[in-house]
DNA sequence: TGTACATCAGTGAACGCGCGTTCACTGATGTAC
DNA sequence: TGTACATCAGTGAACGCGCGTTCACTGATGTAC
């Protein structure tokens, strides 16, 4: 045996990780194999030792990426002070001018929906299955204040992605901080006008 | 002179027509100028007749895509029985399946929102203009029973466009089904919800 | 401890292909006479 | 009304380039002795 037992896997979380910040900048078709391969530094002849096909990356670094927004949206909801409502500290740090310019790390629902819909079978399947994990998080915060957990965290989420994509769109500076903070203060007012019926515990 | 005066300008607006469709199914990457020229019934060749370049071909499309989605959010705004709130009307026709499934010629900012956000200036500016146009058309039918007029539209708008993002972008067929419901059920609520002091009459 | 070696992670030239763009051309057009 | 013609909308071969993928190779590795 030659080389550490985890170093393929290191190599390969390293194409996964650069992999994540070139779609997310530059989309799935913008992105090219050699184009990932420098960012991790390597050269594109080596790609081939660790996935079958460039739909193969694609479809774990959306895995892997939409894991890290889970993380984050946990982290922000647990992090909320007493009395705010978890929803809320999500909110604000969802909708903010830092994850609109961070596009490279930033959550890949908005940077990468819209190529994944267009995508093959195998990446949509990965946003399936991780988009419930999220939406399973968003209903537990949810569920604390409102009747219908999930529908609030569908609710939101939407609002979320629907609103990183028009502020990062516009041509309009101005109008993206407009957008950014009236959808913030729309998921917000929605959010705590949800009728407080407690299913469990917060 | 050859040919009627609107000759030219018919063509012209055929192909911007078939790039419309072109470009929301396959992405402004993924419909190449002989792809959006075949769909026109034309060859790739005349295109730099039309446009000096592709980027110009696509500001202009999004520009007449949105401006197509204006019309629509007009009439079903517009066309909301009485007692029935207008944004609801438009709610239920955005988050349609009918929708859903027919990319090609429905909204551009689901489709292509992350694809401007990457492009050139002049795509974004279009962006911005004909945004501005669809933001207020919302806040005069939210303005009937909205406190912030600005605020509900913003919030719906980001609504609608994450809501067809995340419905287009799951494998998960029935739960495509229920994010459309869930998003819809959603917006209605926060719309209804909102504290209705008048500005101005319906 | 020192060295010869099999392994295999990573390299980079090469492939066929489609991209955006250019350009010399063709042939249908309505006009001038 | 009929015909010769200048115009120019539209054609299609060609360009350089970057794509995804393949493959013969190189050279650093830790092991066997």
């Amino acid at each position: 045996v030659r080389y550490s037992a985890q170093h393929k896997a290191q190599t390969r979380n390293r194409i996964v990780a650069a992999a994540g910040r070139r779609f997310n900048t530059e989309g799935l078709k913008g992105a090219g194999v050699a184009d990932v391969m420098k960012a991790a530094d390597l050269t594109h002849g080596g790609f081939y030792g660790y996935f079958s096909c460039k739909d193969e990356l694609v479809a774990e670094t959306v895995r892997d990426g939409l894991d890290a927004s889970l993380r984050y949206l946990k982290r922000w909801g647990d992090g909320a002070g007493k009395g705010r409502h978890p929803l809320h500290a999500i909110i604000d740090n969802y909708l903010s001018a830092l994850h609109r310019d961070n596009v490279a790390t930033g959550c890949p629902l908005p940077a990468l929906g819209a190529d994944v819909a267009r995508g093959d079978r195998t990446a949509r399947s990965a946003l399936a299955g991780k988009l419930r994990e999220i939406l399973d998080a968003l209903a537990e915060f949810a569920a604390a204040q409102a009747r219908d957990g999930e529908t609030v965290a569908i609710g939101v989420l939407s609002g979320l992605v629907g609103g990183m994509v028009l502020a990062r769109a516009t041509g309009d500076a101005a109008h993206s901080e407009r957008i950014l903070a009236a959808t913030a203060a729309f998921l917000k007012r929605a959010t705590a006008a949800a009728r407080p019926r407690r299913r469990r515990g917060a």
